[in-house]
DNA sequence: AGTAAAAGGTTTTTT
DNA sequence: ACCTTTTACT
């Protein structure tokens, strides 16, 4: 099977065991790579491209999908660095998402797509559904209705998942059941709405791609590729499983890689059926696993592995490894949350001190708020961070509104963009900007030209303080525009349109000196953009992570510690990790606890956070933690280690942190921890 | 009539 | 800390 004689061994066999070799060398037809947590998976991945362009298959007949954006280009960077004389440069690489943009910009006629559509992200998703929601009279008629990131969230859900409305509902949402019809209409709405407005969102983009291969054009799509790798397949919606089927056939050059135990984003619609049925849907898939772990010292390994034993797992592997012996993970008790940030902290440096770059360090948690308190500790002690997850700079109001006006230019139907760009003009609410529309659109059909053209020449009757913003807006509009032959580049139209926003920050925001300074980094970033087109849709489909968050003096410059969400860490690595916030409620959420299935993702999400550390770990639990459920009176109560902590107790050292002396084992004892806050509560009551 | 300020309620995780 | 609804003010 290989005639790879033992002189002239290929580089993208080097260092493999026989397993990882036996999916690069792997002919034609399904294959299935379970790959446990570390067990070499981008590598072998990396190599399989290799050997296939080294072998003569153009590298643009390769597809490679993969979670992430970043996940693509390093897994083609390893590819490339493995064969000499080719280049690897042209695989089609990216997300689900983006190859169905790519190719829906070529072919989406077939599918009654125009050209020049808007992507829109979730945030966009959700306004679009507050729009439509106050249409259709159902916000103030109706008592407790969901929030518009409700009603996106239901959505997207029964669209990735295929299930019927009411069974998302029951399932997922029960607290909105009342509302089932409602939604039903504004669903309705919302997609007319979007073919209206030429917008498409992200779970359009596979919901084309798949009606594209079923289309007249779907023989030549299909014809595009002669090998398709999918990377993560455990996170796969049923669209994606849909589209690789039609793409490939099933007997076809398709490859997926993935993990049973670190399926996490059920949320999103994705189900580990995908993976756990490949065999089945693919009759004749040969199946790999991986289970030899480079990443983590025995003791890691152990305590990851103790944490899954407790869950049913219907891949059976057992991970091993060959490393050397290691320190034990610690199992942190700490009083609170500040004595949590004072041992992450702590714990940074020293590993620091003893040579661990900052960069080869991650601290981890369930959800982006529950780094707050340690983001704070570290600036304050001078420790430069970079957040992955939670808030990012594109969700920022100020960010979405300068976007938005490059969304007019680009697609002057956006209705989104310009209810968002009308309403920053001082004075004009939401009746003006439906009246002035409204005019545009008369006056455009008339002149059968677009509503942008007519903004910009036209004059419109606005009250004083609104009279100068309006114009300037207009002004700029028109010169980024341009002629029809020379318009000015991304980054120049975003200069172009800053004088605007120095008129119209300074009532909206009360920091508006530091968001204008934020549109001079987006206008860096654009530069490196040749259209505007491709600018918004690059950013809204690979958003980069938050750039205001370094903090920190030059000596440490380019390194810094990272802090994610256990999400978005997913595929990462660091020598030393510190799980934070580890307390049942965080980890598993309350708000998995209703069923089985959310409760046993909840573990496996520790299993991946825990399976990130290479030599040091640590897992920190405070115990006493407040809500601020109302901002008036927050309320403090205890926390225990995540239950699924219980079962790898042994493998642990217990470590304490900030516990005074007197509370030590009398917690359950005590009454009042601020006696002095809650004598003043009382008063205030 | 329409906008801006103030009060009131509030289920993570992300392409 | 944020978004939606209510109230006040132009």
């Amino acid at each position: 099977m290989f005639d790879v004689s033992q002189s002239e061994v290929p580089s993208w066999l080097e260092g493999l065991n026989d397993r990882q070799r036996a999916a690069v060398l792997h002919g034609d037809g399904p294959l299935l790579v379970i790959a446990g947590a570390g067990s070499g998976k981008t590598r072998t991945l990396a190599s399989r491209v290799a050997r296939l362009v080294d072998e003569g298959v153009p590298a643009d007949r390769i597809l490679l999908l993969t979670f992430t954006r970043r996940a693509a280009a390093e897994m083609l960077r390893r590819s490339s660095a493995l064969i000499s004389n080719r280049s690897v440069g042209r695989v089609w690489g990216g997300t689900f998402h983006a190859v169905a943009n790519r190719l829906l910009r070529q072919y989406g006629a077939a599918v009654g797509l125009q050209d020049g559509f808007t992507v829109i992200d979730q945030a966009d998703a959700a306004s679009l559904f507050g729009m439509i929601r106050t249409d259709l009279g159902y916000s103030g008629a109706t008592r407790r209705f969901p929030k518009k990131e409700t009603i996106a969230a239901i959505y997207s859900r029964t669209v990735n998942a295929r299930t019927p409305l009411t069974e998302t509902v029951e399932e997922r949402f029960p607290w909105v059941i009342d509302h089932v019809d409602a939604l039903r209409e504004i669903f309705r709405g919302y997609t007319a709405r979007k073919k209206d407005h030429n917008v498409v969102d992200y779970d359009d983009l596979l919901l084309y791609w798949n009606a594209l291969l079923g289309s007249p054009a779907g023989g030549t799509v299909r014809g595009l590729f002669d090998h398709v790798l999918v990377d993560e397949y455990q996170d796969t919606n049923r669209s994606q499983a849909e589209i690789l089927r039609s793409l490939c056939g099933t007997d076809g050059n398709l490859t997926v890689v993935g993990d049973d135990a670190q399926a996490i984003y059920s949320f999103r619609g994705a189900t580990v059926e995908n993976i756990l049925e490949f065999p089945d849907s693919y009759e004749g898939a040969t199946v790999v696993t991986l289970e030899q772990n480079y990443r983590s010292t025995p003791q890691i390994l152990a305590t990851a592995n103790a944490v899954m034993d407790a869950s049913p797992e219907m891949f059976p592997k057992a991970l091993w490894t060959e490393r050397a012996a290691g320190r034990m993970p610690e199992l942190v008790t700490c009083y609170d949350e500040a004595s949590q940030a004072t041992f992450v902290a702590d714990r940074v440096l020293e590993h620091f001190e003893a040579g661990t770059p900052l960069r080869d360090q991650a601290v981890l948690f369930r959800t982006g708020h529950h780094s707050a308190g340690l983001e704070i500790e570290l600036s304050r002690r001078n420790i430069p961070f970079i957040k992955y997850g939670g808030l990012r700079f594109l969700e920022a109001a100020h960010i979405k509104d300068l976007l938005s006006m490059l969304r007019i230019l680009d697609n002057p139907r956006d209705e989104l963009a310009w209810n968002r760009v009308i309403q920053m003009i001082p004075g004009i609410g939401p009746a003006t900007t439906m009246k002035l529309l409204d005019h545009l659109d008369g006056e455009a059909a008339d002149a059968r030209s677009d509503r942008l053209a007519v903004f910009v020449t036209g004059r419109f009757p606005v009250v004083a303080e609104a009279r100068r913003p309006m114009e300037e807006l207009q002004a700029a509009l028109g010169d980024c525009r341009g002629s029809e032959t020379a318009e000015p580049g991304p980054a120049e139209q975003i200069e172009r349109l800053i004088p605007f926003c120095v008129l119209t920050f300074e009532r909206a925001y009360d920091d508006s000196t530091a968001r204008l300074a934020d549109l001079g980094q987006l206008a860096a970033l654009a530069s490196e953009y040749r259209t505007r087109s491709r600018f918004l849709t690059e950013i809204t489909l690979d958003p980069p992570a938050s750039t205001s968050d370094l903090a920190g003096p030059p000596h440490l410059d380019d390194d810094y510690l990272i802090l994610s969400t256990i999400h978005s860490a997913k595929g990462g690595e660091w020598r030393s990790v510190v799980v934070i916030h580890a307390a049942d409620g965080n980890i598993p959420s309350d708000m998995a606890l209703s069923d089985a299935a959310g409760l046993e993702e909840e573990r496996r999400l520790l299993y991946v956070a825990l399976t990130r550390a290479k030599d040091h770990l640590a897992v920190a639990v405070p115990q006493r933690f407040y809500h601020k459920r109302f901002a008036a009176s927050p309320q403090h109560s205890y926390a225990l280690p995540s239950r699924f902590l219980d079962p790898a107790m042994e493998h642990f050292e217990a470590v304490s942190v900030g516990i005074p002396q007197h509370d030590e084992g009398q917690l359950t004892d005590t009454i009042g921890e601020d006696p002095v806050a809650d004598v003043l509560e009382d008063l205030w009551r």
